[in-house]
DNA sequence: GCTAGATACTTCGTACGCTAAAGGTTCTCC
DNA sequence: GGAGAACCTTTAGCGTACGAAGTATCTAGC
């Protein structure tokens, strides 16, 4: 049932699900978030900030994958609705802090969900076999993906669209029917 | 290696793989898109465009998960850089069908990967026991999700957010460690 | 045939996310 | 003390996203 009569499994059943999984679970964020006033990004950071006492603006921009500048605007919004405060580092006078309110970690609270909730939900109600495979087979994905991100960043290609070994890997060498 | 000791696997670590895998894929997607001069939102919809005829707008923002009005937009910008056309539909005038342009076919078929290809290319080193196994519990995952979503839908709950099943799915009965 | 309502799409207004580039402040190390 | 690095903000511009309102067209029901 999971395999194709040619022996290979059927990668593109894999892929689908990914793909509607990835779709959908922004769709799901989204749509929670939304219920509390906040965007999907906002739930994030509010969520990456609720366990700790304060965090630099770096951390969390590296945390959410995206530019300083970018999350300078997150901040300015959230500080502007009383969710979040910055404060200077005494240690490091450049660095700013960041650190939930009072009414911001109410709020974090009152969303009992982290983004990812929903499949949480779902891996929970996974066989225990299945859950030991997915995480193993996941986990696994995830390092090479890292691996090779690492990789590209330590050679200095910032620009991971040119990186010739990208390229590489997404030649249709396989010859993909198109 | 992939169960902890209380016999319940790591759900944590396989979500954050998933979350792992769902970022560093749009910043892929993002990059790869940015070599032709596309966003990754015009990739999809040449990759969706490049193997049927022609589709109409209300399909392809339904493929994409958007609204019409989103879609508009983006559709506006790659007639504007003659990537598709708009063409009425004879049978129902109140349809517009999309077509690619020749340059849109010649740019879909230079991009030799559809936006999950990094993952692809990792899919196919998988083990094959492994792949299949994945295959297995991804589908059975995006099914139980559309289900649930299909099922929502047709209750008439247009507002995800606010549908009290999901209230329930995303409630943290099972205390989590906040 | 004609009207009421549904459907397909566009337009408009608003907000957010994202980036590159340039600039200010502060730190570090020689 | 000075050069350069690190952290953050500002600015300008584009793309994505949504809801609400508007236009054109189709379909049912009378």
């Amino acid at each position: 049932m999971a395999s194709k009569k040619n022996g290979s499994p059927n990668l593109d059943a894999t892929l689908e699900a990914f793909v509607y999984l990835y779709a959908e679970s922004r769709r799901v964020t989204r749509a929670v978030a939304e219920q509390y006033g906040l965007t999907g990004s906002q739930l994030l950071v509010l969520k990456m900030l609720e366990p700790v006492s304060e965090l630099s603006l770096s951390a969390l921009s590296e945390g959410i994958r995206a530019k300083n500048s970018t999350v300078t605007g997150i901040i300015d919004r959230m500080e502007r609705d009383g969710v979040v405060v910055r404060k200077r580092s005494d240690e490091d006078r450049r660095v700013v802090n960041l650190t939930l309110t009072a009414k911001g970690k109410k709020l974090a609270a009152a969303v009992k969900v982290d983004p990812m909730h929903l499949f949480r939900a779902l891996l929970e109600d996974l066989p225990e076999s299945d859950a030991a495979e997915l995480e193993r087979i996941m986990t696994h994905l995830a390092r090479r993906v890292r691996d090779f991100i690492d990789e590209s960043e330590a050679g200095g290609a910032k620009d991971l669209g040119s990186d010739p070994r990208l390229a590489r890997l997404f030649a249709t060498e396989r010859g993909r029917t198109p």
